[in-house]
DNA sequence: AGCAAAAACCTAAAGGCTTTAGGAAGGGTA
DNA sequence: TACCCTTCCTAAAGCCTTTAGGTTTTTGCT
């Protein structure tokens, strides 16, 4: 009989988007089996369980939400560059809820070093170019930062801003804002 | 033979317990009938479902913490109030992180109308009454503050900031320091 | 107290998911 | 061609949820 020719990757990727359309906690081997028309056991032969797919959705999500943010950020600086990156998580986050979802899975140490999550860290860190903000306060900046965007998109997706006005799409804005001016001026130690 | 004397209340506090010693995607009805040497259908007679039963620990955890909210705000204002709030945010997620991941899970829109989830609001709302942010401005800022708090607690929970210095002790007193910076000097529109 | 109805509990059973064990077939290579 | 590695298979065990339908305890009313 015909093989199907997986790979952990392809796996990954259809994992990826069975999660995109009904949500991270759906991914299972037995889906993936089925759209695959494989057995479920056969699976075994690509990947070593379900935590493993799960991971490997999560290191797909991370690397594309890292290779979208540098596109964003080249040429841009300052609020620029601020709003540029935080729109790429919102906006990846909004397209593809169940990869953001496998991103922000807890990761074992080691996996987590040899993933982009890295790569997010940098990012930020270049936004601060733009800013006068301490040396010694980079790291606490970053992780504002991060925290910021992240809680926002995770807020909104889970429809935490649902029928209230005024409208997300405009505390978005004036988050950005508000973000901007917290670094511009940034408190004193 | 002697009965159990459960109720639906009496599950999601177990349910709440376990959560919180073993991650909230691990409680299980099944669990809960070993726990309380009861067969698993029995439970079924107060609670509706494994999705009725985490439902209400998101409950119990929002009320828990919305309770914790209220004593922290009383009596203090300004920078007080707003790290008081960030505290039992913090706090209360590191005690029971299966708690607080419940309390995270979306609820649908009945549900969490009738959560304490506006009690939330309401408690940043509070805060912003020490600031002079003007009042157009105030859900703009109710949510970059739950979106900041939130955000933070969910990263250093997932270990975002562990074996990295400075200390995520340190990150969140400048954190805070930040978010009171940013009350005090929000942007104009 | 007596008794019926409601509530709490049970067993049985079906169906979904994961994972391990062990075997068969496709495809490349010597 | 013959071999071997990889991919795929069936079988089976173990966990979980949920529904159906029956029994026992408790409650509450007369």
């Amino acid at each position: 009989m015909a093989r199907a020719g997986l790979t952990a990757e392809r796996l990954a990727e259809a994992a990826a988007e069975l999660a995109d359309a009904a949500g991270f906690e759906q991914v299972s081997l037995s889906a993936l089996a089925r759209r695959f028309e494989v057995s479920v056991p056969s699976l075994y032969s690509h990947v070593k369980s379900t935590h493993d797919l799960k991971t490997r959705v999560a290191l797909l999500a991370l690397a594309e939400l890292a290779d979208r943010g540098l596109v964003a950020l080249a040429g841009r600086s300052g609020r620029d560059a601020l709003t540029a990156l935080g729109n790429v998580y919102r906006d990846y986050a909004r397209a593809h809820p169940g990869r953001y979802a496998a991103a922000r899975m807890p990761l074992d140490p080691a996996t987590a070093a040899a993933s982009a999550g890295l790569r997010h860290t940098e990012m930020i860190r270049a936004i601060l170019r733009g800013y006068d903000v301490p040396e010694a306060e980079e790291t606490h900046a970053v992780r504002v930062l991060g925290a910021t965007f992240h809680g926002y998109v995770s807020l909104e997706l889970a429809g935490g801003f649902d029928h209230s006005s005024p409208s997300s799409e405009r505390s978005w804005s004036r988050a950005m804002d508000a973000l901007d001016a917290l670094l511009r001026h940034w408190p004193d130690e």
